[in-house]
Parts: C-alpha cells; sequence; structure tokens
DNA sequence: TAACTTGTGTTAGAACTTCTAACAGCAGTA
DNA sequence: TACTGCTGTTAGAAGTTCTAACACAAGTTA
C-alpha cells in the first residue's frame, strides 16, 4: 500500500553496501571490513548505515547467508543441469560446481568455512541453505543397492540417520548419508586449503589434487571401500 | 657477557604476553587480540608492549609461528613413539596425535588452518616447522613397492617430485608424496569442519567421522586405489 | 490545507583500538 | 662518576563501533 518504493530504495541501499562489504573483505579480510569505509564509499556518513544494519556483526551475519543461499543456488544448478547424466558424471558435475565457486570468491568461501565469527549462530534460513548444499550432493549419489537399515547399525549410523530425520531426508540409507558426509569432507579439505593459500608455496596445482579426490568419491560411492567401512574399527 | 639477566626477562614478558593473546584468541577469536588489553592484564600501560613486538601483527605472526613448532612437536613425539609399529598402527598413531592436537586447541588450529591474516607471509622457519609435520607423516607411509618413477609421469607427480626435492626429500616416490598429500587433506577436511563448529548442529560426533577417513588413509597407503590414481582422469 | 508520523540523514561524543613521540628512570659499563 | 641502553610512562593522532540528539523530507491523516 504505501512504501513499496521506499521499501525498494531500502533494499537498493543495502545491497549496495553489501556490495562494498565484499569487497572490502577480498581486499583487506574480514577485519577490513568497517562500517565507517562502507558508508564514505556510498557518500554518507558512517551512522547513516545503522538505519540499514544493527551493526557490523548484522552486516556480517548477513554477507554470510547470502553465500550460503548464494552456493547453495550455484551447486543446485550445476546438479539440475547434470540431469539424466550417469551418477559419476552427477558427482563430477557437483565437485565441480563446487570447487568453481570457492576458487571464483575464495573470501566468501573462508566466510562460510574459515575460522567463524565469534559468538556466531547462524539462523534457521541460513541452516536451511546449507542443507540445501548437502541435499544437491546427496541426490546424485547412487542409492540402489544401499541397506535401508543395517543389521546391527553403528553409533555413527544412528547418528547419520537422524541427522537425515531431521532434514526431512528420512528415506535416505546410512551408507549414501556417509558416503556424502565423508565426500564432502574430502572436497573441503584440499579446498579449505587452497583457498586458504596453503598450496601457494608448494607449487602444486591444487586443482589436480581436487580432481583425484574427487575421483576417489566416484569410487566411494560404488565400490567395495564404503560397504563396510562404519564398521571398519574403534569405538563406532 | 652482559645481558644475559636482562635478555631472560625480556622473553618472559614476551611469553606471558602471548600466553595472555592465546586466552584471548581462545575467548574472544583473533578480533579480541588486544595489544592494549594484554598491557592491561600484564599491569604495565599499552605502549609498552611496543618494545616487545613490532605491533600486534608481529604478536599475532608469532602465536602463529609457535602453533606450527608446537604441531611438529606434537605429531613428530607421536611418530616417534611408534616406532617399530607396523605402518597402519603408525598412521593411526600421527592421526591421532594430529587430531588431538586440533581439538584440544581449536582456536590456534584455526590460526593455522583458518581464514589467513590478511598480508601474511610465513617467514622460513614457519614453513621449516609446516615441513616438519608433514614430514613427520610421510615417514609412516609404507614406502615399500612403489615405483621411484613412473613411466609417463603426470603432471601432479612431476609437482609432487619438485616439491619433495625442494624440501630435502628427493628419496620419496611421487605415489607416497600422493598418498600424503590426499591423507593429510582427508585428515583436515574433518578437523577444519569439527573445530569451525559445523559438526555441532548436525549432532554427529567429528571423532567417528574422522576415524573413519583415518581408516581410509591407512587402505590409500596399502590398497590398489591409490597404484593409478594419479592417472585416474582429466588433464593430469 | 495543516498537522502528524515515519524514515533517513546529520553532527557530537563516548569508549574503545593501534601506534608514535617525547620524556623519565633504572641497570650495567667504561 | 658519567654514560649508554633498556623499559616504562604520559600525550596525542587517527582510526574504529555505536548511541544520542537533532533536522528534514515524504506520505498519511484530520
Amino acid at each position: 500500500m504505501v512504501n513499496v518504493r521506499r521499501e525498494r530504495f531500502r533494499e537498493e541501499t543495502k545491497v549496495e553496501a553489501k556490495r562494498i562489504a565484499l569487497e572490502q573483505l577480498a581486499e583487506q579480510g574480514i577485519a577490513g571490513v568497517s562500517v565507517n569505509a562502507i558508508a564514505k564509499r556510498m557518500g554518507v556518513t558512517g551512522p547513516a548505515l545503522y538505519r540499514y544494519f544493527k551493526g557490523r556483526d548484522d552486516l556480517l551475519n548477513e554477507l554470510v547467508r547470502d553465500a550460503w543461499h548464494d552456493l547453495a543456488d550455484a551447486v543446485e544448478a550445476a546438479v539440475a543441469a547434470s540431469e539424466g547424466a550417469e551418477p559419476p558424471d552427477r558427482v563430477r558435475a557437483f565437485g565441480e560446481s563446487f570447487r568453481s565457486w570457492a576458487v571464483g570468491q575464495p573470501h566468501r568461501y573462508l566466510l562460510l568455512f574459515g575460522t567463524p565469527l565469534p559468538g556466531y549462530q547462524a539462523p534457521d534460513d541460513t541452516i536451511m541453505a546449507a542443507h540445501r548444499t548437502m541435499s544437491a550432493f546427496l541426490s546424485v549419489l547412487p542409492h540402489e543397492g544401499r541397506a535401508g537399515a543395517t543389521a546391527e547399525p553403528s553409533t555413527l549410523d544412528a547418528q547419520l540417520v537422524a541427522w537425515a530425520n531431521s532434514r526431512g531426508e528420512g528415506g535416505v540409507p546410512p551408507a549414501v548419508l556417509l558416503t556424502g558426509l565423508r565426500g564432502f569432507t574430502r572436497l573441503h579439505g584440499v579446498l579449505s586449503l587452497e583457498v586458504s593459500g596453503q598450496f601457494g608455496p608448494m607449487g602444486i596445482d591444487p586443482a589436480l589434487l581436487y580432481r583425484v579426490e574427487l575421483e576417489s568419491l566416484v569410487l566411494l560411492g560404488d565400490s567395495e571401500e564404503v560397504r563396510g567401512s562404519t564398521r571398519l574399527s574403534g569405538p563406532g
């Protein structure tokens, strides 16, 4: 009725502020994101931005939220585009889109998976977006031939099932959930070291290493290794 | 001759400052590490600490340096203690010590592997310490039966060999280097997500997942999977 | 049309931060 | 005794986040 225009201007102001914040993030890291500096670049004074964000933390939280949604959109699009392909190729499609997103904007990847902001608690919709990424991955893993429930489920199996249930994906067998989780940690392991610059001085191309691990996922989802993996050793 | 006592006091002052800095790091994250606050807790004024550290960045760099050395000491000790055991058990010894160090002081692990400090360049002795950790891992991997050089080495193989040569470990076969690197990224993948709190809301015990991946390393170092892995696919 | 409400900007200022400059004093040395 | 060097101090500049008080324009209502 009333403020439809004002509401739009308001939204545009927030978007512009966050755009500049991302520039600062990329250039100077998280400590370089300054409310004052953003305002200056926008041509207003510092306190003006407090009409749009409760404070610096609030702004940062929105950056985190946006990044989760953006990542989920990216991998979902790649997975959707791979519809009809064989599982190995769909896994590759997921993996490549995941890596593309990460190395294309390393500072945002670090915002999600790097050192957490102290006291940060992800709001519900952010958690949902994170789930979307994981669900996209699980959806390309082969489900056939996986027992829905093991005869003697391990502790980890139980946790995996509970986790899936809490996300409304009750039907996924624990073996698939485990493959998904392990696969994700493997891809993240390489990406994390890459975006934090650990490979730089080593002279090793992280893309090659990533691809090797990505292929290991294809095996993990379709090989002998995984079949007994929850029972391999230790107090599982 | 002269300042042996003064030098000692000076060193103790630095140690105390860094100890308090680590407390702040653990409690409030990296942004909470404040030169002024450290000085206050030590009973001196802020500028006094600038006699001991060139600035806040210098202090943080020392924390990073200390952490790398500490981590290397920890895994080296565990590897040394496992001397004589079978390779799988030595790999487990490495993995468990690595995880213990990380989860015992997650803020320090994040200092090494989380979001990097902008503009940070690791000095030589820090790089050496990082190498020590990797070397400890490589030393527990089985070397027997691995070809020193493949007939047609891949790009990644060549990079791995160059990397090993630059670290003065020329004799290690590329297959072992690859196993080491892949293994490390896998362990880090789980640890990274654990210390950044990603498993918390999922209700999954990262220790169990870590153990599963650790067992995959044992296979990786002694199974069929790795033998052709550098040639699996893509532009290697 | 006049008055009121709401949103958005301003300046002033408190309470922090890092870091430099200038100065004071103490310890050990020549 | 005088000198040198180290270590502390206070003062202050230039930042930061964030609140409070005020100004003003736009839209709504009487």
